[in-house]
RNA sequence: GCAGUAGGACGGCUUGUCGCUGGUUCACCUUCGGGUGGGCGAGAGGAAAGUCCGGGCAGCAAAGGGUACUCCGCUUCUUAAUGGGAAGGAGGCCGUGAGGCUUGGUUCAUGCAGAAGAAAAUAACCGCCUGUUGGCGUUAGCGUUUACGCUGUCGUUUUCAGGUAAGGGUGAGAAGGUAAGGCAAGAGCUUACCAGACGUGUGGUGACACGCGUGCUGUGCAUACCGGAGGCUGAAAGUUCAUGUAUACCGGCGAACAAACGAGAGGGCGACCCGCCCGAGCCGGAGGGUAGAACGAUGGAGACGUAUGGUGACAUACGUUCUGGAUAAAUGACAGGCAUCCGUUCUUCGGACGGAUACAGAACCCGGCUUAUAGGCUUACUGCUUUU
């Protein structure tokens, strides 16, 4: 099977309840300078009707850091290619039936290269898989 | 050629790989809602921005009158409309110039304007001038015994009466301004020029302009008055479907049950007065559910071209042409090539290397305004300079 390197509707976190429980806290975190990412398990077999992703991602770059729209939809852009890019491994290693809601958060004032972005989205991919396997044996 | 003024139009192109959002078509799957995959084609701006005006649209029953309130205010035109736009007019300021900036309804009535100033409006404090009372000095004449007295001249001082707005530390503003004549001194007292007002004639649709006449002439602010515009809210408006279901229960008020007359709780028309409208439920207590989808929502005062009318904004007619539509929010990421500009260097045709390519991202839709903006293009005009 060849992974297509996809990033639909489906893959993105839109659900306002979601959202709200994934930010009221109590939720594991870690990040990786500018980034900071913030999951919450979720179950994939108890939503009724249509079915999301496995993994839904949502990116947030506050207007504290960016005055302009402009900016925010850069930064915006370039954490999207960098996950969508690089996500298989981590969909890989999820079990079956469970999912993942994830968001990546902007800390930073200032652009970053393309590339170290990249990086950085593949270290926080890495920790988040090995903390799924930890978990689960 | 250099520098500038006022507009206008543009504001990168292209290849590859991997993606995103609509449209359309084909295939497959389907719980008939749709889903997956392939093909084809589309996918940010001149400001999409600020949210400063205006309009459409939607809801408030319809969107009525007056008052109040808010906003606007040179003229004519233009636009769906505006505080926008076009053409024009007056005053002030800036620039050698092309041009730029700025101000504007009325002043009949009422009030205010200092611990400034002589005085803030039918102005005499100082000053200036005339007359007058007394003193002193001067000198001429007369009386007379050298002294002195009387009358007068001139100067100075003083008392009183009057004339006078040329000058006086102020102030935003000082009795229109400047000059000459005039006068005892002065004054629109007279004259010339200039600014304004009023009357009048001519020109202009008009703001105004020009001519003539009348010496008619203090400033600012507030109230007031005149003309015009405005009902309120704002797409999180609003409509439908789905899920869930309960106005189930308690208290108070009331209609209907009943054809007509009549009565009508409780609300609404932003404030007040009028004039009205809705109405079978309403108010309080107690309590339950949803937060998904579709419509609204993209073809419109649309864009371009031509012709005609108009100085112009613009209008009319005809023709051609037009799939961005997201919703935790698509329109991209990366790599290369080209173009333009800048710098360095070799060289002085040109090449190499490095860098830069702005401001900025639709959120219901339009028309304006304002602000941001690398870079070059273009039209008209101005100043300086060179050549002929």
């Amino acid at each position: 099977m060849t992974n297509r390197n996809t990033f639909c509707k489906a893959e993105r976190l839109c659900s306002h309840k979601v959202i709200e429980a994934l930010f009221a806290g109590g939720n594991k975190s870690f990040s990786a300078y500018p980034i900071r990412a913030i999951y919450m398990p979720i179950d994939l077999n108890e939503g009724s009707g249509k079915q999301g992703a496995a993994v839904q991602l949502l990116i947030s770059v506050s207007k504290r850091h960016f005055k302009h729209a402009v900016d925010r939809n850069r930064v915006k852009r370039q954490i999207r290619e960098s996950y969508r890019l690089n996500k298989h491994s981590l969909l890989s290693s999820l079990p079956e039936g469970k999912g993942l809601a994830l968001s990546f958060i902007w800390l930073s004032d200032e652009h970053f290269p393309t590339d170290v972005i990249e990086e950085k989205v593949k270290k926080l991919l890495n920790k988040l898989e090995e903390t799924i396997n930890a978990e689960q044996s």
